[in-house]
DNA sequence: GATTCGATGTTATATTATAACATTATTCAT
DNA sequence: ATGAATAATGTTATAATATAACATCGAATC
């Protein structure tokens, strides 16, 4: 089945996040058991703190909001968690930030769009079929099989555009 | 002025590379006699060595090329050549990959797009102004003012595919 | 030639990520 | 239920990438 366009709103102040990540948590539970593989503690854990917000967050951030008091996890600790995240596309890195997101259509093969504000921070994940279309298509004149795309746009966002003017 | 549609074979494994690297750096040497910022023998060297294969390359190991015998130069070293190259745009940083490959389009304004070969390293640069449009038409429905882009994308180039299928 | 400014050298350290092995928890066959 | 097998996590050490801060050098300008 081809991905259909979808554009997900930059997050507006007020928006409900604990229904982000209330439905977050649900769609990776839905998917693991589905699937059969462990949604463990840990990785509950560390999924909800990847969807604290809008913006792409570090591995090391990450691990120190794991242990906010006491000893602190080590680094596999959280990359582990992270790789079973990705594996499973409950979350996407962000190349360009060495940031990690999560992911806005769970269980849906799909290659996204990132559009990075700069200035906040907030990422808006897009989901335009022509793009693929076109990186095809262009694939095909140079014999090229694609596996992968990663396509990452910084600039500001309008609310911070906006802002910016004032 | 809107750039033209160019896409950069894969280089063959017979092509003239000695001409790929004159060509870059006498460009090189061109924009700076023209804009009046200098490529010192570091840079120059550095733009050499980046443009000693078609494949994106990592800071380090520029830095061991750098010097083969004796002792290694610090790291800031060859960062500082890179941060130059790429702010005047004759090399592009790859951030799927944290390396560095040449520019093949110095002096031009554009947004690039990459296709790697994850198998023999190589990459091609290409110019595909509909993918641009697209990016703008979908920030424009965002209200993002885009600033940079990063499209790379991963794979398996011709030649790679072909010995993969013997 | 002295001064200024940009480039490079040098040392130290920050940031991101993984290797290797030990331990604990879960699953599965019996 | 019990023990073997497997998966997950803990722990220690270290690799790989990148930058901060300050010293020195060299080219350009006066």
């Amino acid at each position: 089945m081809r991905a259909k366009k979808a554009i997900n709103r930059f997050p507006t102040p007020r928006h409900n996040h604990t229904a982000c990540v209330n439905a977050a948590i649900h769609e990776a539970e839905d998917y693991c058991n589905k699937t059969g593989v462990r949604l463990t503690e840990l990785r509950r854990k560390v999924l909800e703190l990847v969807w604290n917000s809008h913006r792409p967050v570090g591995a090391y951030d990450l691990l120190e909001q794991l242990a906010p008091s006491g000893r602190k996890a080590a680094p596999p600790t959280v990359y582990r968690s992270l790789d079973f995240l990705l594996e499973h596309k409950l979350i996407h890195r962000i190349d360009s930030l060495n940031a990690f997101i999560g992911c806005s259509q769970p269980g849906h093969e799909h290659d996204a769009q990132f559009f990075i504000c700069k200035q906040c921070g907030e990422a808006a994940e897009l989901i335009d079929p022509k793009i693929e279309r076109t990186l095809v298509k262009d694939a095909k004149q140079l014999g090229f099989n694609i596996e992968k795309q990663t396509i990452e746009v910084t600039g500001l966002c309008n609310r911070c555009n906006k802002r910016r003017k004032i």
